[in-house]
DNA sequence: AGGGGTCGCTAACTTAGGTTAATTTTTGGT
DNA sequence: ACCAAAAATTAACCTAAGTTAGCGACCCCT
C-alpha cells in the first residue's frame, strides 16, 4: 500500500470502528479529533509540535507569503501523514481543514520514538514521505511548465485518483468541497483566471468544475491534454 | 544536524579518509562512484531500484515532460538522499550530474532492510525526506506565488544557504555551475527572461549571477526583495 | 425579511513574461 | 591556434495571464 490510508479502513459512517493495523481507531493511543471547516489546525510559525494523520476530511496545506498571497502546497486527504519535520521549531507551512474533518493529533516525539523503536513504522513514515515528495514534485512541474488549462486538467485528475485511493470518488466523477479560490491559490493562477480555464475545460465537454462536485465528461481527453501519468501517485 | 550533509564530512581532496559516523567512506559498502558533468544516474521510468546519496558534485533532479520542456525540481548536493521512494516501479523523475560529482548508488532493498533492521537509520532517512520535503515545498511557493525577479533572488538565496550548510561558500558568494538554461527550468521561466531577470538584479546591485560564480553585492536588500526565511532548510 | 459575506461569473484593459530571431562571447576538443 | 558547439546577450514583437470593476446568486446571521 502506498499511503496509510488504509488505517483506519475507510467504512459507512456510522459503521462498527473496523480493526486496523493500528490495532483500534487510535493512533499511539491518541483519537482522532474532529475539526470544523475553515478551522486552522496549525499555523506556520507555531513552535507546537504536533504531526496530524488525517482520518478524514479535506484539508489545506499552505504557506502564506507577507503581502497576503498564499500557495497551497497539498490538499492532504484521508490516511495522509502531515507535518513531519526533520528538527523541532517552527513549520513552515499552515493547515486548515476546508469540510469537517476528523485528524489525529500526534505529538513529534511519540512518533519519532516509535520509530526508532519499532522499525516498521519507520519505513511507513518514510514511505508516506516519499509519496507526499512525489506529489509535490509533480505539484510543482505542473505550475513551473504546464499553462492553466493543463495545469488545471492535471490536477483534476490527481484529485480523482487520489480520492478514487480511498474510496471517494465515484465512476462519473467526484465530489470536491474546493471553491476556485482554493483553487487558485493550489493552481497558482487568480480566480479570474481559473473561472475562465474551468468555463474553457467545460465548453470542450472535457470537465465540469462546480460548487461541490467535479463531473468527467471526457476522461481520455482530459488525461491526454493534461499529459497525465498517475504511477507517482502510487 | 539537518542533512546527511556530515557523512562524510567534507575534506580536502587527497586527504586521508576521514572516518565518519558510516564508519568509512563506503555507505552500506558502497564506495562512492564517479560521475562525469553531464551524465545521467538515472531516467524516469527507470525500473531500477537505486537510491542516490551525493558524497560530491552538483546534480539535477528533474521531469521531462513531452513536449520536451522540464522541470527541475531540485538541485541536490552533498550529503542529500535522491530516489528514494514509497514502492519499487519507475521512478518519476531524471538525476543528472552537471560537475563531477561522486555518488553513492545504494540499492533500495538495502536501505530498507537497514531501516527495518536499525530504528535510528530510518529516522536520519525520515529527517532528509522531510527536509526535501520542506525545500520542494518552498520551491512550490517560489514558482507558484513570486514573480521573476523574487523568484530568482529567493533562489539564489536558497542556494547559498544550502552550500554553506556544507561548507562550499565564502564570505561574498559561492561558486555556481548552472547556467541560465538550467535556472530557467528550475524557476520555471524562459532563459530569455531569466537573461533579463539576473540583468536587472545585477543592475539594482543586489547579486551579480556569471558563469561558474554568484556574489552577492547587497544580501540584505536581497534577502528583504525575496522574501526569504531561512528556516525552512534546517 | 433585510444586510453583510462569500462565491461564481463576465467584460475591458494592462502587463509580465514568452517567442522569435540574430549577434557575440565562452568553452572545449584536436 | 582553430573550429564547433554551447552559453550569454539583446531587441522587437506577441500573448497568456493578471488587474480592475461590476453584477447576480446564495449563504448565514439576527
Amino acid at each position: 500500500m502506498q499511503t496509510l490510508s488504509q488505517y483506519p479502513a475507510p467504512r459507512p459512517p456510522g459503521g462498527t470502528p473496523s480493526q486496523t493495523e493500528w490495532g483500534n481507531n487510535d493512533i499511539l493511543g491518541i483519537a482522532a479529533r474532529p475539526y470544523k471547516p475553515h478551522s486552522i489546525l496549525c499555523r506556520q510559525d507555531d513552535e507546537e509540535d504536533t504531526i496530524f494523520i488525517i482520518k478524514s476530511g479535506w484539508t489545506l496545506l499552505y504557506r502564506g507569503l507577507p503581502d497576503g498571497d498564499r500557495q497551497i502546497i497539498d490538499t492532504p486527504l484521508q490516511g495522509d501523514i502531515v507535518g513531519f519535520r526533520s528538527v523541532p521549531g517552527p513549520r513552515f507551512a499552515s493547515l486548515a481543514a476546508i469540510t469537517d474533518a476528523a485528524v489525529h493529533p500526534i505529538p513529534r516525539k511519540a512518533l519519532t520514538d516509535l520509530i526508532l523503536s519499532e522499525g516498521s513504522f519507520g519505513s511507513k513514515i518514510a514511505r508516506s514521505l516519499a509519496r507526499t515528495n512525489a506529489i509535490v514534485a509533480e505539484h510543482l512541474v505542473n505550475v513551473g511548465r504546464r499553462n492553466a488549462m493543463r495545469r488545471t486538467a492535471h490536477f483534476l485528475l490527481e484529485l480523482e485518483e487520489r480520492l478514487t485511493k480511498v474510496g471517494l470518488s465515484a465512476e462519473g466523477g467526484y465530489d470536491c468541497p474546493l471553491t476556485q479560490n482554493e483553487l487558485a491559490d493550489i493552481l497558482g493562477m487568480t480566480p479570474i483566471h481559473v473561472n475562465r480555464t474551468l468555463r474553457e475545460l467545460r465548453r470542450a465537454e472535457l470537465v465540469s468544475f462546480k460548487t461541490g462536485h467535479v463531473e468527467m465528461l471526457n476522461r481520455k481527453s482530459l488525461i491526454k491534454l493534461a499529459g497525465f501519468e498517475k504511477e507517482y501517485l502510487s
